[in-house]
RNA sequence: GGGCGAUUAGCUCAGCUGGCUAGAGCAUCUCGUUUACACCGAGAGGGUCGUAGGUUCGAAUCCUACAUCGCCCACCA
């Protein structure tokens, strides 16, 4: 018997000590791979790359991120352990809106307002922050096993990537890709700023409908309308009220009969006291409501549309923080905007134009951050115009360049690019990228100047009260121009996807850069679903449009992490499961084997505790059958062992070629499940039910150093050592650990990390 | 309203291009203190593969309806 190795697989001390030796190793390192296969004369072959998704630096990393780390690294280890030269490049991601709202909160329980904090100091706390966050994901990232390469781990703050990222803005300005536009935006009132279509959520809430009468102007209209509704105007039903005091036409269906004779006359808006038209139009619903729609054209999608076609005027009421504004009553003047409107019901009803209201419950499109109610404002934003872009990526899906696996998410991302709208990129936050543009004069005047097409410069003054003081030129670059004249720098931020959508490339240095020539583009994306059309979609229109080429031919979608009962985790129902806990009561393989099984793309997987504790059994059984091996080698024989020429044609080590072979074919299909269960298989119940028992009888009676016994244990460490290889991308850990018992008797060489499976 | 997917043992799922007497893990039950491991071993029970049709020599696997569930997208006042 040699030294004691301990009964039972410490997984908590042993995977630290074990992920140092992988550290130190270099090997994480394509170059060190590059530099082994070399020495061993082997031929080394492609490289693979894949870089990894950052996670936001403002929390500690969840259990989803450690499944998407599990899949990365398998993928990676098996390509380091097959000739590839394999970079897996780790990152932090600042994560713009998410991060802001997240610091201030921090801030808040602090009791320090973010507002009276200022800006600058604000970034700078935020940066340290992040920082902080990134330091503890490292470390977690480290502890689920994931053997990237950290000395190229990048933040996507990072001046390098900055620079990348506006060259790009810059030459998609320069194609008229990039544009400045007056639209109708989604504003979050709470977080104060512009938001992409994709960033809101929609929810059913409690509201109201509510009936009011808009008062024909003419007399005999009025009587018309008295006779025909028994009020003397139309009834519109509206589920905002304070919306009208910007309403600019009344719009029916041409075909309601009931409304016909009245198209292009006038009404009276109550309150605001301003006549508007009734017009018509063939998209309005007869059966909805009255089948009369209030047209506001600044605060509502629908009527912006409704306004553009008809050419009415826009009237803003409500600012950007969901305040009453504009030319509207003073009372109503800083009103929010459910107090505007109970005012306006309250006093309508005095004035018997309200007709009824219905409490009713409808869909709402709200802050997919702060869950607050979205207000839709008419506002000047850059947008990107991704349709030739979305065009292109679909080319790449259809010809097969870059595929998804589920092949129904493949399908929902078709369908994503075919319905793609103009992407908003400019949000008014504090964290993140600035937009990299300078205002000659003011950005105002180069607003105004966009929007009155045709006017004189002079006008300008006259209309807003303000000096011109320049052009209104724009000046793109990260500093204001050195020459005469006032420039006023943009203060919105990218939208965090604008630069993440770069991350495949920049991360690589962009085009002309070192990695980016070796390793663009790269094989495998793997991530979560739910940021497909936020993240994978962009990098493959910017990846796409910037280098020509998608930036990844497989899309890995692994499936979704659910709490035990199937609901899904969330901070607010407290039924999340903390990786850290998971780890150091059942060790990282154990989490890592459950991953492959359970959380295949396409799936859901509820996390069940007794599953990993199956795969904790697992691991320990490898641990236990090796040491059972090395326990009967006797130190008198191991010279001899590891001198003996082992019998290839031996049926046990046959079968164990055929298991390798099998297993490999699973990793290269990303069938991590059957690969997982085959590993389980062979190892359990073939090499430990049957064949050490086996062999445990052939050499019971034999002497220790006899040939018979030499042979057999030869037999038994070769075919361990193989089933090691071929766990390893499963299970590093434990294959690790037990690999370095064997080099600590000189029966094996090396760290298992870097050995060819063959 | 549009798109996608699911429905197989108590639970979570495998079952790819039709040939299974339908599998795994976990759970359940019985037996076992054999010096690798009780984080173990030997064994058992448990499913008319959502429903109804169709194609076929043959269907969990293909087709069509229906039912139920889930996810994503969407401006219905």
């Amino acid at each position: 018997m040699k030294k004691e190795i301990p009964k039972a697989f410490d997984s908590n001390s042993k995977e630290k000590e074990i992920y140092k030796i992988w550290e130190n190793s270099g090997l994480c390192r394509p170059e060190g791979i590059e530099e082994l296969l070399k020495q061993n004369g082997l031929k080394i072959k492609s490289p693979f790359t894949i870089v990894l998704p950052p996670p936001n630096a403002n929390a500690n990393l969840h259990i989803g991120h450690m499944c998407g780390y599990s899949f990365q690294d398998a993928m990676g280890r098996y390509q380091r352990m097959t000739g590839h030269p394999t970079l897996l490049l780790p990152g932090k991601d600042h994560a713009g809106i998410q991060t802001e709202t997240s610091f201030t909160k921090v801030l808040k329980e602090k009791g320090i307002d973010k507002w009276e904090m200022g800006k600058e100091e604000f970034y700078k706390q935020c940066y340290a922050f992040s920082m902080g966050n990134a330091s503890n994901a490292r470390e977690q990232e480290k502890n689920i096993g994931l053997s990237a390469d950290y000395t190229r781990e990048l933040f996507t703050l990072d001046p390098k990537l900055t620079k990348i990222v506006y060259d790009t803005f810059y030459k998609m300005y320069k194609e008229g890709l990039i544009y400045r536009d007056k639209r109708i935006i989604n504003q979050c009132p709470n977080c104060k700023t512009a938001l992409a279509d994709i960033d809101t959520e929609h929810e059913e809430r409690r509201g109201i409908f509510a009936y009011i009468v808009y008062p024909f102007v003419e007399e005999e209209d009025r009587k018309r309308a008295k006779e025909k509704f028994g009020v003397e105007g139309i009834t519109v039903a509206t589920t905002r009220p304070e919306t009208m005091l910007g309403d600019s036409a009344v719009a029916v269906n041409p075909q309601d009969t009931r409304y016909k004779e009245f198209v292009g006359k006038k009404v009276l808006l109550p309150i605001a006291n301003r006549e508007i038209p009734i017009i018509a139009d063939s998209d309005i619903d007869i059966e909805l409501g009255t089948g009369a729609l209030k047209v506001t054209p600044a605060h509502s999608p629908v009527d912006f549309e409704i306004g553009k076609k008809h050419g009415l005027e826009i009237i803003n009421v409500i600012n950007e923080e969901g305040k009453m504004t504009g030319s509207i009553p003073e009372r109503f003047l800083g009103m929010e905007t459910v107090e505007c409107s109970k005012a306006l019901v309250k006093e309508l009803s005095e004035k018997g134009l309200l007709i009824k209201i219905e409490n009713i419950k409808h869909e709402i499109s709200i802050c997919e951050r702060c869950r607050t109610a979205i207000e839709p404002i008419i506002s000047n934003q850059w947008y990107v115009d991704v349709n030739p872009l979305a065009k292109k990526a679909l080319e790449v899906l259809k010809q097969g360049e870059t595929t998804v696996i589920p092949s129904g998410q493949q399908k929902a991302l078709e369908h994503f690019f075919n319905n793609i709208q103009p992407w908003c990129i400019s949000r008014q936050l504090w964290w993140g990228q600035r937009i990299p543009v300078w205002y000659s004069g003011s950005k105002k005047l180069h607003d105004w100047l966009r929007e009155n097409e045709g006017k004189d410069i002079a006008e300008f003054k006259k209309e807003t009260g303000e000096e011109a003081r320049g052009t209104g030129e724009i000046y793109l670059g990260e500093n204001a121009p050195d020459d005469f004249g006032i420039w006023e720098a943009e203060e919105d931020m990218f939208d965090t996807w604008f630069s993440s959508g770069q991350w495949p490339y920049s991360t690589l240095g962009g085009i002309g850069g070192e990695d980016y020539k070796k390793y663009y583009p790269t094989q495998v994306m793997e991530t979560a679903r739910d940021i497909l059309f936020w993240w994978v979609a962009r990098m493959m229109m910017m990846g796409i449009y910037t280098t020509g080429k998608t930036p990844f031919s497989t899309v890995f979608l692994h499936g979704l992490i659910l709490a035990a009962d199937g609901s899904k985790m969330s901070k607010s129902k407290g039924n999340g499961v903390e990786p850290t806990e998971v780890i150091n009561k059942y060790g990282a393989d154990a989490l890592r084997l459950w991953y492959f099984s359970d959380a295949l793309p396409g799936s859901n997987a509820p996390v069940r505790e007794e599953k990993i504790k199956g795969n904790r059994n697992f691991v320990n059984k490898i641990w236990n059958a090796s040491r059972f091996i090395l326990m009967n080698i006797d130190e008198s024989e191991l010279e001899k062992i590891s001198n003996h020429e082992l019998d290839m044609s031996l049926s046990r080590i046959k079968e164990t070629q055929e298991h390798t072979i099998k297993v490999l074919k699973y990793l290269e299909k990303f069938q991590f499940n059957l690969g997982a269960e085959a590993i389980r298989e062979f190892f359990w119940h073939q090499l430990c039910d049957i064949w050490i028992e086996e062999i445990k009888g052939e050499i019971k009676d034999e002497e220790i150093g006899s040939e018979e016994r030499v042979e057999k244990l030869s037999e038994l460490l070769w075919i361990l050592k193989s089933n090691l290889k071929i766990m390893h991308p499963f299970v590093p850990f434990i294959t690790e650990s037990v690999w370095q018992e064997l080099v600590n008797l000189e029966l094996a060489e090396g760290i298992l990390m870097g050995e060819q499976i063959s």
